[in-house]
DNA sequence: TTCTATGCAAACGATTTGCAGGGAG
DNA sequence: CTCCCTGCAAATCGTTTGCATAGAA
């Protein structure tokens, strides 16, 4: 049985050096960071501290560097989570975010939730929702009371 | 005819006098700032700005104490527009915002806009979503192309 | 060899804080 | 006279950038 992230891998590291890209040690660590399932919504310090367990050499503005290549090439997003903190995550792996103003918890959303604001807004404001690139803020189900 | 300016003015004094907090020449300038309804959607920045075209001695610090004093009174709120800025207004105008990522326009919207998504948010996650304390982003009518 | 990527330190923009003096009540 | 508020400078947080060098192709 194929093993689906080797593909995801692979797909990147092709996209990389087509555009004259070069692939070092750096960036397959900050790529596995993005990859590794168990990991979700990371910031850049927390994909940095993910990339220092296996190679603590790596400079934290290289793994900004390195999501911002892998961002040009369209293969990453940024979310900004409110109080400056922003992030990272596959775009094959797009999903809606919602942050606990309480806990800080990071809830993941399916597609389907904008659906209907989307329409609204570009109906009535011609606007051009792009939902990806913010979190609701709010408080979970916990820290409501 | 009363000047309903002067009635929110002096709810806001008394609530400030109240919590044993005093009244000085810079607070009553940050509220001024604050209660001109030709300035919007306003930044920590913009506000100073306003403040020192009459009292260019009050610094930046202030102004940020100010409004970090009037959100613990409850009248102001500040919302992120992503990418790390803030805007600041007072809670009796609350109002939802959308911002353009091409020119940097913010949109007002009718507190409506997020009536369906916050009780399927209610609904489905017990996440009790706080509509006013992030913007949309997305592109404007112009920008969108 | 050529040109991109990296480490490091310093620069950044927005916001916060410690401190000693100024001023409202 | 008492405390709160203020100016100022320095600190913080997340992120970016300039520079000389290491290293991928």
């Amino acid at each position: 049985m194929e093993r689906p992230n080797d593909v995801r891998r692979e797909r990147i590291l092709a996209l990389l050096r087509e555009g004259g890209g070069r692939i070092t040690a750096a960036r397959r660590a900050v790529l596995a960071a993005l990859l590794d399932g168990t990991l979700r919504h990371l910031s850049a310090d927390e994909v940095a501290a993910a990339v220092h367990a296996e190679n603590p050499a790596v400079h934290l503005s290289t793994v900004y560097r390195t999501l911002d290549a892998l961002e040009k090439l369209g293969v990453v997003t940024h979310v900004h989570l409110g109080h400056g903190r922003a992030i990272y995550h596959l775009t094959d792996e797009l999903h809606h975010h919602a942050v606990c103003e309480g806990c800080g918890d990071v809830l993941q959303l399916p597609d389907t939730i904008f659906g209907d604001l989307q329409a609204a807004m570009q109906r009535s404001w011609g606007f051009a929702l792009d939902a990806h690139h913010f979190a609701l803020v709010g408080r979970c189900a916990t820290c409501a009371r």
